[in-house]
DNA sequence: GTCCTCCCTTGATCTTGATCAATCGTGCGC
DNA sequence: GCGCACGATTGATCAAGATCAAGGGAGGAC
């Protein structure tokens, strides 16, 4: 085994508990590793695929942050998800053999390339494996509902309040602060993602700062009060 | 093989073109028809399942239209779907083996239970199914990132143009037809869904009817120009 | 049949967040 | 260092849709 294929080893991976490999023994784990052919490296601003894109693969994000969003015939489009460390990118073309959305790095990132032909076959061969990627699927289903939820029912404060919380509890999950975050994304790429003008966005952090609840400086955020935010988000009825 | 299991099987079910069996050849289709255990009938506005549920099966819409529908602490609910025949159900259980939404009867209806476990397991066996479930749970990802942009990024008219077309297509993709429908659901689960409130949609129903676009009687629906809809949805930019 | 309930419609008013607009700050290229 | 471009902030105004309120119609229970 040479330094090569040590280096894209998911054995070998700091993200193995986050990322496909979950839950597998090492037998498992060293196939897996045959079907990461490659890494991929995208630029910030660049594109992983864009709509229309042949579906070949799926894509954990190695480093970096991805946005994903779909776009209207007459131009409008919807951020639909950030992926960080760990997470999946590539769900959407299955169904079609073309991606439905584009998958754009919010900073340099590099990708796992898994060939999806192999994922499948591979499945079929450990059930751990197939499990999981059924949960990977259904995890991202869940995601999307609790998504319409917040843009369906949700004022302004709800959503940005719930955004914070869950970005800075999926950044723990990385070993990352439970307090402190800086934001990969503009407040444009936030407002289409909670579905409020990039003004809202903004008023609505400085008005969260005027009460205390968290300290902005540009793209950092420290989140002074979590009890705050989460009181924002469910308010306690009144009996 | 009795009349019971002739009634329950796939190979004779004429929605196997669009459910689970699609696809399939008749070997396969024999394998699967095992893997239906049971059908369940459920009343109008009676629970398939709820949030909380432990998770065991998908069900397969097989009579009667379905909602599904998530809720916060605070008593608010979003509904994040609607199901007709052939659609399936359940898939939000996988990641927690616990169901996360409630799925309830808009009309009586009938379902075909299948035990995840087996669809897992046959899945193993034959790659055509198991894409098939792939695909199936990416169409479900990439119908809710349509959702998204819906909520997020278009108004109360545009919302309700979207839902019509897409009713009456699924609905003529089973025979019925292409301008008239009846609606199952009432004003205020369609706003739950749209994100908007129920007297919007009755105000967004009669201003389609004052512009001569649609007729409206209570729950029937006559679609007078699908074109004009369109429109609505996807206004022609202007150069 | 009659009553009752649920659902729908429509009107008047109010609130939230969008829109329009100006300014500022930061970081990058030269 | 300087200027430029992009992103963020803040203010003033406006409009879409929410809210409050009243009434009407269809269908089921008795």
């Amino acid at each position: 085994m040479d330094a090569q294929s040590i280096k894209v080893a998911c054995s070998s991976c700091n993200l193995r508990e986050l990322c496909l490999p979950m839950g597998l023994n090492p037998d498992e784990m060293d196939k897996l590793d045959n079907v990461i052919s490659a890494r991929r490296r995208i630029k910030r601003g660049s594109a992983l695929f864009n709509t229309g894109d042949r579906f070949t693969s799926l894509y954990a994000v190695r480093s970096g942050f991805f946005k994903t969003c779909v776009t209207t015939a007459d131009g409008r489009d919807q951020v639909t998800g950030f992926q960080m460390t760990g997470e999946i990118i590539g769900l959407d073309g299955i169904v079609s053999d073309r991606h439905s959305c584009d998958a754009i790095a919010l900073e340099d990132a590099e990708v796992c390339v898994m060939p999806f032909d192999q994922v499948e076959e591979l499945s079929r061969e450990f059930t751990t494996l197939q499990h999981h990627v059924h949960k990977i699927m259904s995890r991202e289903i869940v995601r999307d509902h609790s998504v319409m939820l917040l843009l369906g029912s949700m004022r302004a404060e709800e959503r940005l309040a719930a955004f914070l919380l869950n970005l800075v509890q999926r950044l723990h999950a990385r070993g990352f602060s439970q307090s402190e975050l800086i934001l990969r994304m503009t407040r444009e790429e936030i407002g289409s993602y909670l579905g409020m003008k990039l003004e809202t966005v903004s008023r609505t952090f400085s008005k969260f700062v005027e009460e205390g609840i968290i300290e902005v400086k540009q793209r950092y955020v420290h989140i002074k009060s979590t009890e705050g935010l989460k009181l924002i988000v469910n308010p306690p009825t009144c009996p």
